[in-house]
DNA sequence: GCGGATCAC
DNA sequence: TATGGTGATCCGC
């Protein structure tokens, strides 16, 4: 068991399994893992074909040069950094009350976005439903996010990390990868020292801990970063023959890129650790189509990309928006939602000025299952809210009746409205114009300094609560492998080590998988009248719809600074609208600078003729 | 170009 | 009772 664990990891398990039995998510979890064991199973039987006559020795052979060559390539000369908060938000929280040291808490409503260290004892972990993490640990603090301040101390910390190297590459809000090699140089410094000081400085400004990993590329900086979490640092020696060792008995699981079902995928021939892929080469090279070869060779030397630049606002390949909600069923309803979802992409691609030629509806059942439908278009489309809402239902009519619980919208093929920024009339005038209110001018200050980058601009939403569910969870670090390795682990889906075996034969017949079940309701309301256009009534449309909490005896009437739409609420609530607005802006920006820039090689494929089960549904 | 899948954060 | 949102990429068709 892990040291450190409140619990047994099987009781955990256990708990986790007890609670999830017989929802709708957890039998969705189940359908995937069957549908993966019977992916595994034929590629199990192509494998066997392919070995049965295969010339093995040559198979390695071919292998063996093309690792030959990949050593050939090995750079040793740049010392990559990955640094790692620790618990970003629920160090956050900590910081501002301190009287929660010690205590399990989490951050996060709904579902857990980071849990503190005394909660993760309890098997509570990131992404898991709040009601299971209260089942593992009763006394659980859930506290909800708050995005502006954790957006505030990222901000703090990567113009710390900028000092060591200005070309830094944030990956998310929390972590972020460093060339650090000129400032070692230029300062007589060793690497660790480095490190060491920029982690002290960090802690002496911040009062917030950080864990590094320094390494000859990102991969590797990456892996080494969670080695001494918290608060620790790991360097790796720069030779070939240590980064191989260090490679070899590494779960691949560990490798970014490859997650639950390529870990299975992986798994089942043999393949556990990266000194594995050696043994199993021949097969990889015979079956290069169903696992990669080149990226997995690369990964068994720990070889990777060594650049480390920002990421560039032109490299966006699509903006979207998408929102769960309890589940509906009826067309109006649902258009609702989708005319919400439309009306927030609206106004965060005319904030952001970008355009698109391609428009791609998703959108969930009830069951869990998701589809997307795609139309594109030869010109760049409108970005007003109602020709997405149009083009939204044009792609969603035809699949009704739907229980659905997730809509979103996506635009593709961009086009970069914003070449030249500042433009006069630009958000940004009007943004730094704005502003009354003691709090709005702070915030608004805030986010001038942002501008430079001619980043995103703050984003709207629907409601001034933060509650919405944002951005991301913290990766999880540490003990994570240990938990999924533990049975029905995690959030018991299937994922790593649940029995498959078990969970696939208890499994009832197999849902019809290609097109959505639809079966539900007659849609019996089917009078409608597609408020189509004639509703432009700023009412329904433009202006938040009333929160949970309804605030309307709203005689006031401001104008939010950021998203410039008229609120009917009182200050409280404009104040929370402003905090809302400013953190999706935040939290944007934060991924998109991860985004941009993939950490590792580039992904694992492991692909696999999902096959014939694919077939274009009705209409 | 479309739809499904996988992954990261 | 109950399980997120944004973005990227790859594959097979």
């Amino acid at each position: 068991m892990k040291a450190g664990l409140a619990k047994d990891q099987t009781e955990i398990n256990k708990i986790i399994a007890e609670a999830s039995k017989g929802s709708k998510f957890y039998e969705n979890e189940k359908r995937k893992d069957k549908e993966l064991t019977e992916r595994i199973a034929k590629i199990l039987k192509v494998r066997d074909d392919i070995l049965r006559e295969a010339d093995i020795a040559k198979a390695e052979h071919s292998a063996d040069a093309l690792l030959t060559k990949m050593e050939e390539q090995r750079d040793l000369t740049q010392i990559i950094v990955h640094v790692d908060m620790d618990a970003f938000y629920a160090s956050v929280e900590l910081l501002d009350d301190p009287s929660l040291a010690g205590k399990p808490f989490a951050v996060g409503h709904g579902v857990v976005s980071t849990a503190s260290y005394a909660a993760r004892k309890f098997g509570v972990r990131s992404g898991m439903a709040e009601f299971v993490a209260k089942k593992l640990c009763p006394e659980l603090i859930v506290i909800s996010t708050h995005f502006v301040r954790y957006m505030e101390l990222s901000k703090q910390i990567m113009d710390i990390f900028r000092r060591y190297d200005p070309t830094m590459c944030a990956a998310g809000c929390d972590e972020g990868y460093l060339n650090i090699t000129k400032y070692c140089e230029e300062h007589l410094l060793t690497a660790d020292d480095c490190v060491q000081e920029m982690r002290e400085t960090v802690h002496r400004e911040t009062k917030l801990t950080v864990s590094a990993g320094i390494a000859p590329n990102k991969m590797l900086a990456k892996i080494c970063s969670d080695r001494n979490k918290p608060n620790g640092q790991f360097a790796l020696e720069f030779s070939p023959a240590a980064v191989k060792a260090f490679m070899h008995d590494l779960s691949i699981r560990k490798i970014p890129g490859v997650g639950r079902v390529n870990e299975r995928l992986l798994e089942s021939i043999g393949i556990k650790t990266c000194g594995d892929i050696y043994t199993h080469r021949a097969t990889l090279a015979l079956m290069d189509r169903y696992f990669g070869l080149h990226f997995l060779l690369q990964t068994y030397l720990g070889i990777a990309s060594n650049v480390v630049e920002p990421g560039q606002r032109e490299e966006r390949k699509s903006i979207g928006s998408e929102r769960t909600f309890h589940t509906l069923s009826t067309k109006e309803d649902i258009l609702r939602k989708l005319e919400e979802v439309a009306a927030d992409l609206s106004e965060d691609m005319e904030r952001t000025g970008w355009t698109g030629k391609t428009v791609t509806l998703k959108y969930k059942l009830d069951t869990y299952q998701v589809f997307t439908r795609a139309k594109s278009f030869d010109r760049w489309i409108s970005t007003k809210k109602d020709d997405l809402f149009a083009t939204g239902k044009e792609l969603l009519l035809p699949e009704l009746p739907l229980r659905l619980r997730l809509i979103g919208l996506r635009v593709t093929k961009l086009k970069d409205l914003r070449a030249e920024a500042d433009k006069p009339g630009s958000i940004k005038r009007f943004f730094e114009s704005a502003g009354s209110s003691p709090r709005k001018k702070r915030r608004l200050d805030e986010e001038g300094q942002k501008e430079r980058d001619d980043n995103d601009e703050p984003r709207l939403t629907q409601d001034g609560y933060e509650d919405a569910m944002p951005g991301f969870y913290e990766h999880e670090d540490a003990e994570r492998e240990e938990l999924e390795r533990g049975g029905l682990a995690e959030t018991d889906d299937n994922g790593d080590t649940a029995p498959t075996s078990k969970l696939s034969s208890t499994a009832g017949p197999s849902r019809a998988k290609a097109p959505p079940p639809l079966e539900p309701f007659a849609s019996s309301s089917h009078s409608v009248s597609p408020q189509k256009q004639g509703n432009v009534k700023v009412h329904s449309t433009l202006a938040p719809t009333p929160p949970p909490e309804e605030r309307e005896p709203a005689a006031e009437e401001h104008i939010c600074p950021i998203c410039a739409r008229k609120l009917a609420t009182d200050n409280a609530g404009l104040n929370a609208h402003v905090d809302y607005c400013l953190s999706r802006s935040a939290i944007r920006e934060a991924q998109q600078a991860g985004g941009n820039a993939p950490a590792v090689l580039k992904p694992l494929v492991l692909g696999a003729s999902t096959g014939a089960k694919r077939k274009r549904r009705k209409g």
